[in-house]
DNA sequence: TACATATTCCACCCTGAGGTAGGAATTATG
DNA sequence: CATAATTCCTACCTCAGGGTGGAATATGTA
């Protein structure tokens, strides 16, 4: 019940970008501040950058940046990205086909939080996370 | 935001042997029925049955059956053995350290359903499933 | 030019999932 | 009893994918 480590880094290091403000982030600062490995984060960001959500400046004082609004970058887009889709929204127990109509012996107790982490997940963007204001970073 | 297909094969094939009584089950039987590669299923019964969830009987007409009264095996023991709960009660971005008074930004959108999950593992045993009385198998 | 940074390619290790090949125990049956 | 059939069990092997690092390249600034 986790998601991918791959996953785990591109959203801390947006949610991170993302309280910096507009400034430009480099791999190596980002890495440092966040203690992810400098090469797979550097790819991870590039990742980032063909999908459309961040863009890079190359050469001394370069970096990336955040290129859309806040609110309009989900946890879901990011997850979509790094890893795809297929584990969530998915039956506990890996039945392919089933509704509520003709349910698994789970479904009563695996229903409410499937539904509600899928729905955390759709419904929060890096624009919520930022207004929580923790201290951490 | 699912089980490791290992511990869906270990719930369903236990599930499975928990409605049919107190009969043995064969490992080709619960191969062909719930379709799960039969040598990997050998296997992951073996450990079940080393984990002394279940015993195990050779021979013709041998198979495998439920040791324990249904109540005391909770879904916790059996994800427990299979894969172990490194990936249970996860802070949700990996930091390694916090707790409600220095949370990280995910926090409050994760706690919820970490909270939520973690104590349904915990408290549902094959008795509470096997009382929904689905009509799956 | 010298340096900093992103970007790309390749080789590696580890783990999860699954397969092959047998051996050991028990029973059905002639 | 003897043999075959069935079943659990164990030890290896394969394969794909995630995560990691090294090295080289492209692109920009000072
Ligand atoms: S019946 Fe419900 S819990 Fe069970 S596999 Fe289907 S959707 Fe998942
Ligand atoms: S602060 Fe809460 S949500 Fe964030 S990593 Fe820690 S326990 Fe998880």
């Amino acid at each position: 019940m986790r998601l991918s480590t791959t996953s785990e880094y591109a959203i801390r290091s947006l949610v991170y970008m993302a309280s910096c403000g507009p400034e430009l982030c480099s791999v190596k600062h980002l890495s440092e501040k966040l203690d992810i490995p400098y090469k797979y984060l550097g790819r991870l960001m590039a990742t980032l950058g063909n999908a459309g959500l961040i863009s890079s400046t190359r050469g001394k004082n370069g970096g990336y940046t955040i290129d859309k609004p806040l609110s309009t970058i989900r946890l879901l887009d990011i997850v979509q990205i790094v890893d795809g889709l297929d584990n969530f929204d998915r039956c506990l127990l890996g039945f392919p086909e089933c509704n509520d109509d003709d349910p698994c012996p789970m479904h009563d107790f695996w229903k409410e939080h499937n539904e509600g982490i899928t729905e955390m997940i759709t419904n929060v963007s890096l624009a919520e996370i930022l207004a929580s204001k923790s201290k951490k970073f």
